[in-house]
DNA sequence: AAAAAAGTTGACCGTTTTGTCAACTTCTAT
DNA sequence: ATAGAAGTTGACAAAACGGTCAACTTTTTT
């Protein structure tokens, strides 16, 4: 006996702590949820049926509405989590780091999480297209404020002469677009590469680029 | 009577040459269409319905079947043309031009064209995350060869001394990347910017800071 | 001015889709 | 072992949707 297990009502799960949460409703609202962020992130929210979502997650329908009541549920269940990856590659940009160990370490970060995480980044791709209508208040709240923050942390290096004199925010803008680029259109990304799927080769060539364009700059150096 | 005026089987008029194509058939296609792009750029094809097309041209649903006769085949008029900027905006990538100017006006091109055709950037973007299944194999190749020429001209910078050495594939990835997110993704733009609208400013700005990041590099150079 | 062609429209039909439910099975606490 | 809670399921109802159409109006041709 576990503690008290009287009724879980809330929905947040989508990362399991451990490893096998063998409770039945823990596990099956796990699989509802990947196989949700799977197909929203493709289709977006009016695009998904939820038979689709039913069948990838290998639970018939009526199954999914025993867990969920609507798909806008679902739906909101999946985006609510999403702001979490942002600041956790933030956390590189800090004052007391150099900036160009400090932005590298936050562009393979990103990278590796855009490739580790592809449904989801691809998730976020398509709650933005769509208006970001359905991110919180406090989502967005928070991401504004990690970003003035973080921006700060810029304007520090570039006053104490670290950093050429560039604008924060615009950098990033910069800099996620890169690093998200890969996951959301990798179709794209592998006809520009001409290779029919992006491997590790590919992401590392990817993050050296990126690093080695933003901090050092294309036009050589006079000697 | 201006000439033989039969019948306009053929939908390639997404955009019009001079102003006020005054045959009734040219005008309603153009409004459908129109509507149609924005529609599809927040919904998808499978997210987007007919009646909201219908609703955004001004015309009554059974009057946007009479022009077309599925919601495929308009969504396939609206993403026929969608590979036009991307050649255009690469003419500024000539081996005969200086590194600094090219990729100058090619970034002022391509950010300028995001911004003009917000919808149809975003439409674009939706059909590559979807997974680019409605483009055609010709125009997938056409972007795949011009990638490759292009790529050709870096490379020869690369060679001649104008560039520090660098991948040209991932360098394209970089600027298209940047260039796109303001038109794509406006909101989070609009959030990391702290203004409720991307005005000229904004988009001189970013042109700004994108040319100088990725010519000149942040990090300090030695005097 | 009359006829033909093109365009307009709301009502309609079959299908798909969301969401419900009652009967059933499995699990868990005692 | 048993009772009650939790979970499962296919069948079903209601609504939304894509697409059609016949009657109608406007435009163009002669």
């Amino acid at each position: 006996m576990a503690g008290s297990l009287k009724r879980n009502d809330s929905i947040d799960e989508i990362a399991a702590p451990g490893v096998s949460e063998d409770r039945i409703r823990a596990r099956n609202v796990q699989k509802i949820l990947s196989a949700a962020v799977e197909v929203f992130s493709r289709k977006g929210l009016d695009g998904a049926r939820i038979v689709e979502i039913a069948k990838a997650s290998g639970l018939p329908k009526g199954n999914v509405y025993y867990y969920f009541s609507s798909k806008e549920e679902i739906y909101n269940a999946t985006i609510a989590h999403l702001i979490h990856s942002w600041d956790e590659a933030f956390q590189h940009i800090s004052a007391d780091r150099e900036p160009a160990v400090a932005i590298e370490d936050y562009v393979r970060t990103k990278l590796e999480y855009a490739r580790q995480n592809a449904a989801e980044t691809r998730l976020f791709a398509n709650e933005i297209l769509q208006g970001a209508g359905h991110l919180s208040g406090e989502a967005r709240d928070h991401m504004r404020s990690i970003t003035a923050e973080k921006a700060k942390v810029i304007d520090a290096w570039v006053a104490a002469g670290k950093m050429v004199k560039v604008d924060a925010r615009h950098l990033f803008i910069l800099l996620w677009s890169a690093t998200q680029f890969y996951a959301e259109f990798e179709a794209l990304a592998c006809d520009a590469l001409q290779v029919d799927q992006l491997r590790t080769a590919d992401y590392n060539l990817a993050a050296k680029t990126i690093t080695q364009t933003v901090l050092g700059g294309l036009l050589p150096r006079p000697s």
